[in-house]
Order: structure tokens, then sequence, then C-alpha cells
DNA sequence: ATGTGGATAGAACGATCGGTATACGCCGCC
DNA sequence: GGCGGCGTATACCGATCGTTCTATCCACAT
């Protein structure tokens, strides 16, 4: 028998799955209820819900899963990005998606103060790094600029997405990968 | 000296800027606030804050300044297209630029019966109707297809943008347009 | 003159928000 | 054996949420 994990990791697993299927605008009633916690404790480890809330995505650990995909799919770094674009159509295919963590978080917190926003600066910064790496063992003449261009296809297929997933949009963006990549030698 | 705007259209104009600049999650308050208008009206007129969000997106007029912008670049589809995307560059540039109305509505509204999804998916489903015709227009062999990445690069740029605005997504988008062209003929 | 409907102002509703406080139980460690 | 720290449970705080209500006012048509 598995032991049950601390309230900080249940804190963390229930905030993650409320914040993605009902927005980071949940209430901390629902939060506290899923992760069968007591309302002190979530005070008491995180300093509060915005505490909470930053450090979930900061655990998220979405760098990782864009790294193992691209593991997954070998040394080619040509086969290792359109892997990216085959893995968002499974993704943004499933009927619980519902657009990037990280973008949704962007958007409803107004507030410029709010720590969220440095962890979504972080991810999207790392998420260039790995595709700029890609492209220069790709050969790619302009690496950075390339990378800014996969981020654009995807950041927009996530977010076409969620209004119209029956256009395949990681499909399109896929096409468009394969002409960032054309631009190496 | 110009006549002020009856009430129905003072809630529309308070209720289209703070719902950008504050979220859709603004409260009804501080939107009666600077309508200036009896909270009565706002029942009165739009059944409540659900009617009052949807008619602010129904409203916005979104695709007339796609199309203002297209006319404005001249006949060729092909500038016709790349305008946009020249458009997309100064609107994200701007410090008051806080990402696609749209799409935020969509992320930040959960309940699916929302009367917003449906203006959100008829405005989308209109700009691809526009982006095709211009393919159509420029000889693309599959413009359906070609208006899908199209639509994926728009929203990649706005959404991108909202994060790193620095990195001008609208560039790095408008050279994937001019790839997403040149499949025609 | 007489409604009559739209608009205003403001109180009040119950519900929920994030956050704090109090009290109690459990367990390891000196 | 007692003590400190963590977790739980629950009550409570003031504030804000969207909504409904009553009451008054005023322009305009009858």
């Amino acid at each position: 028998m598995t032991t049950r994990p601390g309230p900080r990791q249940r804190l963390l697993d229930a905030a993650r799955e409320l914040t993605y299927s009902q927005g980071v605008q949940v209430g901390v009633d629902a939060i506290l209820k899923q992760a069968d916690v007591a309302r002190r404790s979530l005070y008491q480890h995180f300093g509060g819900k915005d505490g909470l809330v930053a450090e979930v995505l900061r655990s998220d650990g979405g760098l990782d899963r864009y790294h193992q995909v691209m593991d997954a799919a070998g040394d080619d770094p040509r086969d290792r990005v359109l892997a990216v674009f085959d893995e968002l159509d499974v993704i943004t295919s499933q009927p619980a998606f519902r657009g990037c963590r990280y973008t949704a978080a962007e958007l409803a917190l107004t507030d410029p103060a709010h720590p969220a926003h440095g962890e979504v600066r972080s991810f999207k910064e790392g998420l260039h790094r790995l595709m700029a790496a890609e492209l220069t063992r790709h050969g790619h003449p302009a690496p950075d600029a390339g990378a800014d261009q996969l981020l654009v296809l995807i950041d927009g297929v996530l977010a076409h997405a969620v209004t119209r997933p029956a256009a395949r949009p990681a499909l399109a963006a896929r096409a468009l990968a394969e002409a960032v990549l054309a631009a190496s030698r």
C-alpha cells in the first residue's frame, strides 16, 4: 500500500488540476476540499493563494515534458522538433484540453506584481532556449529568430485549439515548422 | 456639443475597456461606475453580466478591423495578408496590449454554457473565411488548410506577445505567412 | 393634465472570496 | 515525561461577488 503524499504535495496536485480545469480563479475552498487538507496548511506552506499558484507553475515540469517528447524522437534535430507538433496534436485532441496553463495564467492574472508572471516568463524563455539549441544543432542560420517562430507556432496551436480543435492546428503548424527547419544550411 | 450616448452604449464602452484591461472577471460595480449608469439598466438591457460580456464580443467589430487593414493594403492578396501581420506588430508593441480579447474570454470563462463562447467561435470562423477568401484569390491549392495556418500564426502572435513582446512575434509570423502564400501556384 | 416607460439612486440579498484566529490531536525527539 | 511542531477542524473576519428590490425622477405621448 502506497503512503499518501503530504499536505503540501496534495495541495499542489489539487491546485494543478483545478486551476487548469476551472481556471486560476478557482476558489481556495475548492482546492482545499479536493486536497483534503486543512485551511491553515495552505498558508503555512505557500503563504497564500498567489504563492500556491506560482508554485504550481514553477513545479509543473512543462519543460521536462518537452524534453521527454524530443528525446523519444531520437537524435536528429529535425525529428525532435517535429515530434513536438505531433505530440501537440495528441494533446489538443483530448476532450479535457483547455489551452496552455501558462498563457491562461498570464491572461487571467491582471496584477503585474503577481508572482505567477515570473514563472510564465521563465518557462517560455526556457522553451526558447530549448528550441534554439535544436536549431543550432540543425545548422539554422539564426537560431534565436527561428526559435521565436517555433514558439509562435506552439502558442498558436495551444491558443487556437481551445476554440477550433477540429481544425487540427497542430498539423497546420507542423508544416510551417518544416519551413522553419528548411532555413538551415 | 455632442450628445452623450445612452446608457446601453455607455455600458458597452465601459465593459469593452474594462474587460480588456482587467479581464472578464472585472466586477459589475466597476463597470457601472465607469459607465455612470444605474445598476438596473444593466439588467434591463443585457439581462446580466453574462449577456453584457457576450454583447461586447459580438459588437466588438474585430472582423471589421481586419477588413480595414486589408483594404488599406490594396488589392493584391499577398499584400493584404502580410499587412495583417504588419498591423499585429504595431498592436502587440503597444504598452496597453493585453492579448486577444476573444482568446482571453474563452480561457477565462469555464462554464461551457456561457454565451460568450458562441461569439468567440463565430469570430474565429469569420476570420477563417476572410483568410480563406484571400488565399483562394491568390491561387492557393488548399485555402481552408492555408487559412488554418494563418489563424494559428495570428493566435500565436497574440498569445506569445503577452509574455514576450520584445521578441516581436508578429515579424517572426510574417515570414511564416510568406511561406503559406508561397504554396500558391 | 395624465399617464407611462426609461433612467436614476441606493439599500439589501445570499453567496463566496482570500485570509486569520482558536482549539485540539498526534507524533517524534530530547 | 513532557515539549514543540505539524496537521486538522471549525469559526470568523471584512470585502466583494452578481442580482433583486423599492422608490423617485423626468421626458414625452396621449
